[in-house]
DNA sequence: CTAATATCAGTTGTACTGACATAA
DNA sequence: CTTATGTCAGTAGAACTGATATTA
């Protein structure tokens, strides 16, 4: 495979793949999702935050978080208030077992990661980090 | 989104996002899907191939390698023969428009390599290119 | 009997699209 | 009148699962 062996785009989807692999198959060992571990760290960051805003800072589409947001708040992860001021709003906050579940999933994650670097020694790991976040954000910054 | 932003599988997605949404754009534009470059870029280097072979080589599932040969075949753009002592097997071989299908999605991907990796330099891309094989097949050679 | 191949039908999780009522 | 928010229904492509007939 010279051909797709040489594509940054190939090595970006294979990274990606087994990222994923490894996230997936430990989050389900969990019993959690990828996208409910986004949504918990960034209202635990930014909340209490508006349903949009969290959208717009996890890069999930709003219908999507929309759903999501549905079953955490079943499961008393989070919970939804109205916006005192603004009507159209959810004011979206961490519940004490979404705190407690966040940090569980944080030792997911972290294991995850140290697999997922394996290959790299610290120093290229910093490296690593860097390189992808412009890459990842397009800017060169 | 500290929480995100520190870790590498986060950025691994955000990087995979941008490398498949400038794929997906292009080769929309093209009237192509990412599974029929990879297969086509295949067929060129190992064919002619079985269609088990194909899947490894491409990491696509044996069953949607069935399928995406389909509307390649049904294209024109590339044709299944038997194995001539395995009679289990379909060795696959590259047509000639087949094969200037694939010079032409050849430009789109070199294209859309250029603008992933325009936020990095020369000496950078080579760099990352290292990391990014070494985190996709995990392992650290 | 046990693999391996090609195929088919169906499922999952991610991402997106278009529409809509409501409210700013 | 225009924009933003939350919700809903539906779609697309990638990846996977399980089953099956055929052949080695």
């Amino acid at each position: 495979m010279r051909r797709l062996e040489d594509r940054a785009t190939w090595w970006v989807s294979r990274a990606q793949l087994r990222s994923h692999a490894l996230l997936q198959e430990q989050f389900t060992d969990a019993g959690a999702r990828a996208y409910h571990y986004r949504l918990l760290a960034a209202v635990e960051e930014w909340g209490p935050i508006s349903q949009a805003d969290l959208g717009r800072a996890t890069e999930i589409d709003r219908s999507d978080v929309s759903v999501a947001l549905d079953a955490l708040e079943a499961g008393g992860l989070l919970a939804r208030a109205p916006h005192p001021s603004d009507r159209r709003r959810n004011l979206v906050t961490l519940t004490a077992s979404g705190r407690t579940e966040l940090a569980r999933l944080d030792t997911v994650v972290d294991r995850v990661q140290e697999q997922f670097l394996a290959p790299l020694a610290d120093e290229e790991r910093a490296v690593f980090l860097d390189l992808l976040r412009r890459v990842g954000t397009g800017v060169s910054a």
